[in-house]
DNA sequence: AAGGGATCCAACCGCTTCGGG
DNA sequence: CCCCGAAGCGGTTGGATCCCT
């Protein structure tokens, strides 16, 4: 059972790159360019894996990464990004220019969860610690009673309103009704299908598709409790989100900085259609409910715009 | 000074997605 | 439409370093 190796590791290093590997990837790429990565080892004269070597370019030697200490406008542009768009870190490093998927992520991990967490937001949902206590619990009995969401990708989140079907074209989004936006994961773990009442209306005007959230929204839902009657104090608890200040200044367009393209086509992911942006249902949700304060629509070129 | 736990981060692993035949 | 190989991605691991006692 499994998966073939991805190349023959009988005779490949693993482990820490030495200062020579380094030098003849460098000098590699320099001459003939990120081209295949499965026969660059060979070709680089590299006793390593093409996955290795494209890890060790992208991640560490791109000559346009920015090393040292993230600045504090990163920090809370990456918060505010995990935010809409969960663990999405190359999506999210392609918002921070000389910065990686893994980077981030690492940082994430090692600094802003904790710094979330002692501001009292769980990290995951963004949301009040109190609030996710409460809908974690919920979950938790909701969860004895549905075993297959157990491995679902963001737990924490307890029954998750809406999801994102596997829509290919901006037509076939469009051709969707206002609100029908379903999304049907094909990993087995994830695989949930929500039905869900009218919360999007989709309109798609001369300046491209906005989508508006109606009366209620979806983050609203995601962090109470997920049942259907609550109690005074959830509904208070569940303020969580809407009483954060959260700083939309941000616009997701362009990237601010001219990257090369080898920087992991980042610039093309940025110019992602909105629902591939939300490759998972919170995420959408978290949209959502971002989207209910802002006004969120694209242009015809696919790229999309949040502003105020 | 030593050693043991905590933290950081580069690298790996395995799954998913994409694109060509 | 299906298959397969390559690339991309996110979660995890493990070694190095730091910090505390």
């Amino acid at each position: 059972m499994g998966r073939s190796p991805c190349c023959e590791k009988a005779h490949t290093n693993k482990g820490a790159w030495t200062k020579e590997e380094d030098q003849r990837l460098v000098d590699h790429i320099r001459t003939h360019g990120e081209g295949c990565w499965r026969s660059l080892p060979k070709a680089a004269g590299l006793l390593r894996c093409g996955k290795s070597c494209r890890l060790r370019w992208i991640n560490y030697l791109r000559p346009d990464l920015k090393r040292g200490n993230f600045s504090k406008e990163e920090d809370e542009l990456i918060i505010k990004l995990h935010s809409m768009v969960g663990n999405k870190w190359s999506l999210i490093a392609g918002r921070l220019p000389g910065r990686t998927d893994n980077e981030i992520k690492n940082y994430w991990n090692t600094h802003i969860k904790r710094k979330l967490i002692c501001r009292g937001i769980d990290p995951q949902t963004h949301c009040s610690l109190n609030a996710t206590a409460t809908a974690a619990a919920a979950s938790a009995s909701a969860t004895n009673s549905q075993p297959e969401l157990k491995n679902s990708p963001v737990p924490s989140v307890p029954n998750p309103e809406i999801t994102l079907t596997n829509l290919r074209t901006n037509e076939e989004l469009m051709a969707r009704p206002a609100a029908s936006i379903t999304r049907q994961t094909n990993t087995a773990n994830s695989h949930m299908e929500i039905r869900n009442a009218p919360l999007y209306e989709i309109a798609i005007t001369s300046r491209g598709m906005e989508l508006k959230v109606r009366t209620e929204s979806i983050d609203e839902r995601n962090c109470s409790s997920g049942l259907t009657i609550e109690d005074p104090q959830q509904q208070q608890e569940r303020t969580c989100e809407q009483n954060q200040e959260i700083n939309l200044e941000l616009s997701i367009g362009l990237p601010s900085a001219t990257r090369t393209s080898s920087a992991n086509s980042a610039e093309s992911k940025l110019r992602l259609l909105p629902y591939q942006l939300f490759s998972t249902p919170v995420a959408a949700a978290r949209m959502g409910s971002l989207c209910s304060k802002s006004s969120f629509q694209t242009s015809k070129n696919g790229s999309f715009d949040l502003t105020n």
